[in-house]
DNA sequence: GGCTTATGAATGAAGG
DNA sequence: CCTTCATTCATAAGCC
């Protein structure tokens, strides 16, 4: 309001949602290609400056929350509102959830099954430039690396062509 | 609020984000093998729990953004690229929160004229009705997928044996 | 003025 | 690879 084009994030014209509006719901457009989205920029720029990013997440953001609407209409159990006694903004504390996610048979699944947590060790200060750079070649590569133990891994300079898609999917 | 599983999808820390923007960007790292991805989760494992999977999908989306952001589609504002090598867990905290997407030249930069709100005087007389009423699939030299179909020759073959091995001996 | 809601922006995951 | 979905974060707007 007091900051009508500060340089945070887009906000749209009334013309400009009208527009689009009139494209999802009139036109059908629910997904604009690449060259569409540039058009409907290039169209809405006269009004205030647009770029195509604005455009592509608005249609994103409008297939996503129609289908939430659609979805929270239809669920005839009564939502209980969870927001009654609960103030100040949910903090999602699961940063340090203990996950076993299964995949099975793909790259997706780690070889070694050394599912573990390793939450507070910092043990040694292992930086990005050192991950293909000197690794010991010790054979602790599949144990355990948790609990103080480090990584040691061969590089062993691999060339076996690409694994095809059919490696990754289920 | 209703968490199905309670944990869900992967959230990368800091320093994983920032490892892999360091082989993306510096390392050239762009589409690594599996042998490759396995390599780098197992270093990832060390700050948090990861899957090859999650290696292997943020290179992917690394990849298709990467792309789309040179159309303007998105845009990139990942964890600023902080390398003062000093301590390994200072934590930067504005994540996400509007910071300069100087990284690596975006194109996305184009502060222009504003002609707030203003409603007179149309440049070219397509307003809305007219936006694909008028669809002639110009796009010109950008995209091409209907038409003339280019040589890509992506030819990523990812043996690292000509001049790629400088990275695995940093 | 805080709190709630609406929505722009971002990104992990997956589909095709 | 390109596109889309699902979920989450961040923030402007709206309401007491």
């Amino acid at each position: 309001m007091h900051c009508k084009q500060c340089n945070t994030r887009w906000l749209p014209t009334t013309d400009q949602i009208r527009i689009l509006k009139e494209l999802y719901d009139d036109k059908g457009v629910k997904s604009p290609t690449v060259e569409q989205v540039q058009r409907i920029t290039l169209q809405l720029k006269w009004y205030r400056q647009i770029e195509n990013k604005n455009v592509f997440y608005w249609f994103q953001n409008q297939r996503a929350r129609e289908k939430l609407k659609k979805k929270n209409l239809t669920s005839d159990v009564q939502v209980p509102k969870q927001r009654s006694g609960l103030v100040g903004g949910s903090i999602n504390l699961n940063f340090g959830s203990t996950s076993s996610a299964d995949v099975g048979g793909s790259i997706m699944e780690q070889r070694g099954e050394d599912h573990q947590e390793v939450k507070t060790l910092p043990l040694f200060p292992m930086h990005s430039e050192d991950i293909f750079g000197n690794m010991k070649t010790t054979s602790d590569g599949g144990g355990g690396h948790g609990g103080g133990s480090y990584i040691s891994l061969e590089l062993s300079l691999s060339c076996e062509g690409k694994a095809g898609k059919s490696f990754w999917s289920r």
